[in-house]
DNA sequence: AAATTTCCCAACCGCAGCTTC
DNA sequence: GGAAGCTGCGGTTGGGAAATT
């Protein structure tokens, strides 16, 4: 593996600094260079980690033969050097997990890169920045909050991703799908969910919302119980699935439920109702679904706003201030 | 063609949490 | 218990490439 950038600096006149010009805290007892790595330092941090495995990264610079300290060593190792890496464009598979978690989320990187193989919470973090909020804001949506910006906060500037243009698809945040990604995250405190008893949900009669048969697999989710019917439902006529606190979903307008907002609020805009207390290891379980598009799939790309209910925006996406400031259909030109 | 601006991304910085002694 | 060291993470920066003027 080689640097994909001309390193001049680094093999000419390599930055040396000491303790008294400051570094890491690791670096302070001898001189480390900075900046990018030559092929040659690549190579040696390759054939060393290869010939002993990845250990102590403060001894890793002594034993290879580096003039580095062993936090750049580790940086390159994790974000560059790794054999596991997927190079490349990120695919809109890959954009709308990232979308998709980071609304969970925020800007938890390294969380949002463990759902996706090969790639880095530097690389995400910076695809992120450079590409995806700017998407985000040109569709009119803020990027830390997920939520609709009122059209005269918007920027109007158009934005070219890095994305697979093979799989080049509208970014919105209106995939069913991505609600359910959100309740999965977020500590339920009502366990209470109606599983429509037909063999195929209602939801697919709705062409723009897109239902997972494998999501009435319940007991992946944490803090659900039991599966239990709700009597003042009917399974035949009125199905609907109440994702603890997340909204109930009519099948036959597909509104979300005034209750949803009161659960779900993005980490960005009210940063103290995202519980942060879930175990671990039901987050990881809960990601790895995500990851497996257990409860993720594409968005139906033929968004049709005369069949898109705006009680859904209201309750899910946006918040009662931003609904007032809309006053007219052009504050939802998507796309 | 040259100058300037913008974009992209590798690498750095500093902090927090964990482990060891 | 706490100091020191290590690791992981998120924010930021710097410089080269690409785009624009």
């Amino acid at each position: 593996m080689i640097n994909t950038k001309p390193n001049s600096s680094a093999e000419e006149e390599p930055l040396m600094i000491s303790e008294k010009m400051g570094g890491h805290r690791c670096c302070t007892k001898q001189k480390v260079k900075r900046g990018l790595w030559s092929p040659e330092e690549d190579e040696k941090l390759v054939t060393y980690i290869t010939a002993h495995g990845l250990g102590s990264w403060s001894s890793v610079p002594k034993f290879a033969g580096l003039q580095r300290c062993g936090k750049s060593c580790r940086l390159r190792w994790i974000n560059y050097l790794r054999p596991d890496l997927k190079r490349g464009t990120f695919t809109s598979e890959e954009e709308q997990i990232i979308i998709d978690v980071h609304r969970i989320v925020g800007n938890k990187w390294a969380q949002i890169a463990k759902h996706l193989p090969g790639r880095t919470d530097n690389e995400v973090k910076n695809f992120w920045n450079s590409c995806i909020k700017k998407k985000l804001m040109s569709q009119g949506l803020d990027p830390n909050t997920h939520n609709l910006i009122p059209s005269h906060q918007r920027a109007s500037k158009k934005v070219a991703c890095n994305v697979s243009p093979n799989h080049q698809q509208p970014n919105s945040v209106f995939t069913l799908n991505s609600q359910f990604t959100d309740v999965s995250t977020f500590e339920m405190k009502t366990p209470i969910i109606t599983v429509p008893e037909t063999d195929q949900p209602p939801l697919l009669q709705n062409p723009n919302l897109v239902w997972n048969q494998s999501f009435t697999d319940f007991s992946s989710f944490p803090h659900v119980s039991s599966v239990e019917s709700t009597p003042n439902i009917s399974s035949s006529s009125s199905s609907s699935v109440n994702l603890s606190g997340f909204g109930v979903l009519n099948h036959e307008n597909c509104v979300w439920g005034a209750n949803t907002l009161e659960s779900f609020e993005a980490p960005g805009l009210e940063g103290e109702q995202y519980t942060l207390t879930q175990p671990q290891q039901e987050k990881d379980k809960v990601s790895e679904m995500v990851t497996n598009k257990v409860i993720h799939q594409p968005m139906d790309t033929s968004f049709d706003g005369s069949s898109f209910d705006l009680g859904f925006v209201d309750s899910s996406l946006m918040s009662d201030i931003m609904y007032d400031e809309l006053s007219s259909m052009d504050d939802f030109a998507w796309n």
